[in-house]
DNA sequence: CATGAATGAGTTTTCATTCAT
DNA sequence: TATGAATGAAAACTCATTCAT
């Protein structure tokens, strides 16, 4: 259901054109939005007819969720990055935090995910696609930290999901900081989220619990 | 433009009437969204006519821009009450964290502001109220941390401030969290949350600097 | 199901503006044929906006289905007048014979249930309504045939229907005619048809059988 | 434009193509419809791709003309049959009934005959060439009634043509019986439907008329 | 103050047809 | 001869907004 659907004589300038309605489209969501955005708009920018998109994707829907997918491939493959890194991982995720803080505050793509999350409230094949994305990025998380190299070992599973659920929630939350303070300092912003960040990430001292 | 252009006859019902219709718009956008809710719909939940609304509210837009301006105040109202409690202003602080999460994973209210925010990278006018609103927040919480009770006296502006934005972040981003992880455990997220909170709030050890 | 879904305030208005649409619906769909008119054409005609057409008919589907349901009602009353009227019932059948010719070569009709007809073929609910409403012409027919006033008492139900299957036959098959003949002699026809239904009336002589 | 102009270099393999895409398109027609039916799906059938379709037809429209002309051709070697059966032809007739009822109530033809005869409500070319089919039909039908071999050659020109409209009615009605009574017993309708024809084939007699 | 009938611009989607290869 | 990628002009339908009553 992903791309294979053979109904395209060229596999490879079927790929190119799918891509450039999904990159005009993301292009144009972020822009107006998903509602706000018309397919006429998406086809002018994809530099291809209305209808010919039709013959890549079923429908408007199908657009945003090849998108979310392909975020989806885009964040496993960070996470693999993560595992292969040599070294301590602690250091590892808390010396990313400069990358990450880029990533979630990046303009581009504020609007496109907040987009997307807004859409999965109403619409469940996008929320589920969501879902299974954030899942995924879960449990690689907590393979890292309860893995040899991690920092939880000892940790209860509730405590380690505690744990990455609010790392979650202070990066998933960037996204919205940009919004709403546009002004935002971000390379300041890292003076108070390495220190919290490396609380989630080492284990509690006793007084803290 | 705020509420006050008296063109009503009677402005006790006026404000009445207001209220109906902020209240079933919000209800409506928390079911269907912005775009999927219908000035129908929201006139029926109102209890009265479509065209009525329009006596009210120039449009569906100054519709949202109410509410938003609605929960500005209650939102300053929190801030008040933090000020006004007795005790260690950390401890208030940490203390408060059950029911903010409550407050911030609430079904109800998690689409209707994630709506507001999905909107406002499209709409300047909504943008801008909901950015006031931040800044008015971000204001009274530094005030908060650096005034007398504040455990953040010696600290830099920036270094405050970073603080802020991260708390907010992290608290923020719990609105996402739900959407993304319908199954969050809502009581045990505290388990990493009032480390993580505390680490905000209380100096850094220089090695964590 | 029918019209009373209540929505509209004023029925006796809601039913004259239903009653505009079928009208320029019927007129728009015997000119062009169900597919050739589209709703701006229908509006147009009816003297309303395409929009609006909405308020009272959920698709262009339900249109032609309410057409449908109004005829199936004035043949109804049709088979009601054959009852009712006095005198033999053969002699009665016979003599309206002129009439139905009229009625059935009509080009205004003509088109209109020929488009009917043909979008039943692909159209179930179209499908089952014009049965419906043939299944309730045949029951109506094969009382008055096998009545006390009726000619064929003795027959039996099989022969019976046989006849009124070949009587509708004939008579609906009038319509082709006028399209596969415009020339056609309605009058005419009539020399032929009398001696044709009077057979399908009366008992078969032995030898016919 | 009927199938002659020759920019084909080999006019045979043309022929065959042409075939092809006849065949298909009825094929698709019957199931779906003219309007129904997509050039996509006729191409696919025909088994040649959307565009070449049109090197052999100028237009969707050319085809289903081409359908009916070749519809036209088989009913005019059906008469010939009949005319070169030997025996008395008003037996013939009679006996070539049970065929024919099959022939007009096969869920096959059904579809595409009503199909074209609707269209022709609103396609004059396609009128044009039912027409003249028809009328050819009713010419052969004249010339065998008032043959040497025929029952008629006593009766007015008039009536004889009454008499063919009506047999043509009531044959051709029956496309639409099987519409209106999808459970017609196609074998119990000659109980009634020879009678009729013989009616319709042998002199009135004098109460009759 | 209040209604809801009416509008019309805007939406996504379909499909016969063309044309470069 | 044959392909199928590409077009663009429709189509049906929705909905915020207006206005006569």
């Amino acid at each position: 259901m992903t791309a294979k659907t053979k109904k395209h004589a060229d596999p490879a300038l079927a790929e190119t054109r799918r891509n450039q309605v999904l990159c005009a489209a993301a292009e144009c969501f972020k822009r107006k939005g998903y509602h706000g955005a018309g397919m006429a708009e998406i086809s002018k920018t994809a530099g291809m007819s209305a209808g010919h998109i039709y013959n890549y994707f079923a429908s408007k829907e199908a657009i945003i969720e090849s998108i979310i997918q392909r975020d989806m491939e885009e964040m496993i493959s960070l996470f693999q990055e993560f595992g292969d890194k040599p070294g301590d991982l602690t250091t590892i995720l808390i010396d990313s935090l400069d990358e990450g803080v880029e990533r979630h505050t990046n303009t581009d793509c504020k609007a496109l995910h907040l987009e997307m999350l807004s859409e999965a409230a109403r619409n469940d094949k996008i929320a589920s696609l969501l879902q299974q994305s954030d899942t995924h990025a879960r449990n690689e998380m907590r393979k890292l930290l309860i893995g040899e190299r991690g920092s939880l070992q000892a940790a209860s599973t509730r405590e380690v999901d505690a744990r990455i659920e609010v790392m979650f929630s202070m990066m998933g939350g960037l996204l919205l900081r940009r919004v709403l303070n546009p002004a935002l300092d971000k390379t300041g912003i890292l003076i108070a989220l390495r220190p919290a960040m490396k609380t989630l990430l080492l284990p509690f001292d006793d007084k803290e619990k």
